[in-house]
DNA sequence: GAAATTATGTCAATAAGGCTGACATAATTT
DNA sequence: AAATTATGTCAGCCTTATTGACATAATTTC
């Protein structure tokens, strides 16, 4: 019988072990220096990554409710609940009752909450730039086609939702 | 004068606000899929995603001192205190007091924490390979070159450092 | 050899951002 | 009139991060 095996490995996993490792680890430092920037610009605010979460989407999709961003951000009512409050006492973001419906809130961004989303999405547009410079026609394709088909499948078609270009 | 101005504004941002949108949210919704995979398993262990990370390093890098492991993650002492711990309580890391040096403590997986890294690096590794699978040879190199370029360039060193394949 | 520095560990308090469960209100639908 | 829906709110809990202070052991420096 074995008995409880707390040897040390000395051995790393390497890619040869049939994992992405490059992959994975490419993921989790790009995305960690990508949150980064606007994270020092949120504190200056007294605001945290939540609420640049929900100042976003209020941003790319007007008038959307709440129940709609809850469906977007993945997150539960009292979670939501606190930092909007803070936006919308702050004066980032107002609540028009719906107009069919009029329990529901749609809730749109003031110029303030505008200008803040901008500049938030400022240094992350920068870093993204950048990255890209380096990059031949048709990787920023790849890229995006690779980050779509990483998204489940059932939230894909949410993501085509948001705004592409030329909004009228 | 203006007024305090809190019209709502109606109108989306978008791509021709001259901002890449598209990828940051891209970014977004998939490293939420990305990560929620590991987590699901996490949670059966009483652990939580930051047990992963540190779990996830030792195993890439066996007997890297916590010194060295506080760098790459860019977190406090007191912050990876409370997970190393755990871990090491619980069988899956073995401490060996520096060769050269004994105050330093070399951090090594056990055949335990060999397994569950492998266990919660699997799904992402399907994932990614899902993704990958519609893409076009040229496609991999470019992602790759794409997630490297978002790091901070102070931090790509440390990336490289990183077993690459075929270990001895 | 004594003193300073270094690597690590630990205690206490704080904060952000999630969660669940329960309940309230107003408006709509049945 | 009753049931359902959209939203808000209260209370408590968890994880993961933070800062500051201090302790111990080992190494390096003078």
């Amino acid at each position: 019988m074995s008995t409880i095996d707390d040897e040390p490995i000395k051995t790393p996993l390497t890619l040869d072990d049939g994992v992405d490792f490059a992959v994975i680890e490419h993921l989790f430092f790009a995305y960690r220096d990508f949150t980064a920037d606007p994270d020092a610009i949120l504190a200056e605010y007294g605001f945290g990554r939540a609420h640049h979460r929900v100042l976003h989407f209020v941003n790319r999709l007007p008038g959307l409710t709440v129940a709609e961003l809850l469906d977007v951000l993945r997150i539960t009512k009292q979670s939501l609940a606190r930092v909007l409050k803070q936006l919308i006492d702050d004066g980032y973001i107002v609540q028009v009752p719906g107009p069919r419906d009029r329990r529901q809130r749609e809730l749109y961004p003031t110029q303030k909450g505008r200008d803040l989303a901008m500049e938030l999405a400022l240094p992350q547009s920068r870093r993204i730039r950048a990255a890209l410079e380096e990059a031949e026609p048709g990787d920023v394709a790849a890229v995006e086609r690779f980050l779509r088909a990483m998204v489940n499948p059932e939230l894909r078609p949410q993501m085509d939702k948001l705004p592409n270009g030329r909004s009228k």
